[in-house]
DNA sequence: AAATCAAACTGATATAGATCAACTCACCGT
DNA sequence: ACGGTGAGTTGATCTATATCAGTTTGATTT
């Protein structure tokens, strides 16, 4: 029983987390990541479809992905559901939450899937004495506007081939940050949420899956991808049809 | 020429703007006010297609629109434009800019337009010391993460009635905070604008325009239109084509 | 091993919206 | 006044993607 204390006794903490890099932490220095630490909650894991907060819900924090992934959804005036975003390790979500204190979307785990609770309150206090956090934090939110717009752009002006390629690139780019092969991964989400996400059908999907196969730009086996061509994926993106 | 003295004599001011209810200043006390007064930079009006600020430009400061209105575009991959926002009176853009210090987006003027330019370093300043500011500037953020994914929502999952009906309500209950009529009202933006924003060709706008105003839900010409039946338009936004 | 069920794939057909083409109209400069 | 230019509208056709209708596969239960 000695050797189980040991597990318990090693905490998880932020300086001993891979995706530290990706996350919060950057330049704090010692004692500031310290107090930071202190503030962070890291509970058990979640299960599939299991949510961590529900669109209406009170905002009382933003969350980090330690491992797994996770969906957010926006429910329309007519209850249809709309997936707004995915996020990967080392992401960061529940932004939407502090403009009127209650969450808008609701995020749910898409496999088994770990995060890091960061309690808003205690974060802002803490970025009152440390300007860095501060800084980040307001960085991070025009970087969730800015991937908003590039998400507003790929549905407003490109084909479903595009949309595709740009999702599996964009993938790609992410596990990239986390030092996993940007090429051969496995898809976290069903071919429903891709075509929700995507603004286009399962079927639409699984055709463009089928048709990058056969033209050789990937292999795909369910939620089993590999990349194979990149140059040919950036190709489809970039290819306005306007040329074509 | 005493008479132009005394027309520059008069300040615009935070306190005397219309707008100011819509905008920052919400609940700061006199002298806080005064002090937010003190950065803003009020330049000469911008004439139609004069931009505030373009994509690539280091990013100094966040705007509000005095008066007028602004449209902001992402330039794609390959360099087609696609609009992502549209802002009105007492609205706040330039967020885009923080994530790297350079604006993602560019800002051009839609007609005779009046903005406030706000100089970042120095808001951020101001925030350290007055916390209502810096939960202001927060929200705001928050608001426009929402705003986007609220857009994102319309193009995945919404026919091209609902799009430009949903935009028409968007800019109905935006004028209506103005104290503005909610039914009679300029679009100030172009049909190639609408179309561009909402994913549609200009064709496709036209014909749409066309068909609410035969179905008496609107009366329209060119830029000028005043909405008839605000219940029938709700209607099609509401009405998930699930059901039809 | 057979039965059940959901996700994914594929084929046939339908359609919303794109594309192509023409026309109208207001505005601008000469 | 007069041609020119660009925005907007309308009509005719085309097409990418949706819809509808199975089929396949793999996981789960019995």
């Amino acid at each position: 029983m000695k050797h189980m204390e040991t597990i318990f006794a090693c905490p998880i903490s932020c300086r001993n987390c891979r995706m530290s890099s990706l996350c919060i932490p950057m330049s704090l220095r010692s004692d500031e990541l310290y107090k930071l630490d202190q503030i962070i909650l890291r509970g058990k894991p979640l299960q599939v479809r299991q949510s961590i907060f529900r669109a209406g819900d009170p905002f009382t924090s933003i969350y980090a992905v330690r491992s797994g992934s996770v969906k957010a959804f926006r429910l329309d005036d007519d209850g249809r559901e709309q997936v707004v975003a995915f996020y990967l390790p080392g992401e960061i979500f529940g932004w939407d939450g502090l403009a009127d204190n209650h969450y808008q979307n609701t995020a749910v785990a898409l496999e088994t899937t770990s995060v890091c609770e960061i309690p808003f309150e205690q974060l802002d206090h803490l970025a009152s004495s440390i300007t860095s956090i501060q800084n980040y934090t307001t960085k991070l939110m025009s970087r969730e506007i800015i991937n908003g717009q590039r998400l507003i752009a790929l549905l407003a002006g490109n084909s479903a081939h595009q949309r595709l390629a740009s999702l599996l690139m964009s993938l790609s780019d992410r596990l990239a940050l986390q030092k996993l092969s940007s090429t051969r991964f496995r898809l976290p989400m069903s071919r429903g949420d891709i075509s929700n996400y995507l603004g286009l059908t399962v079927e639409t999907v699984s055709r463009t899956f089928s048709y990058f196969q056969k033209m050789g730009y990937l292999r795909v086996n369910k939620k089993e991808v590999e990349l194979l061509n990149l140059d040919a994926l950036q190709e489809v993106i970039a290819d306005s049809d306007v040329f074509a």
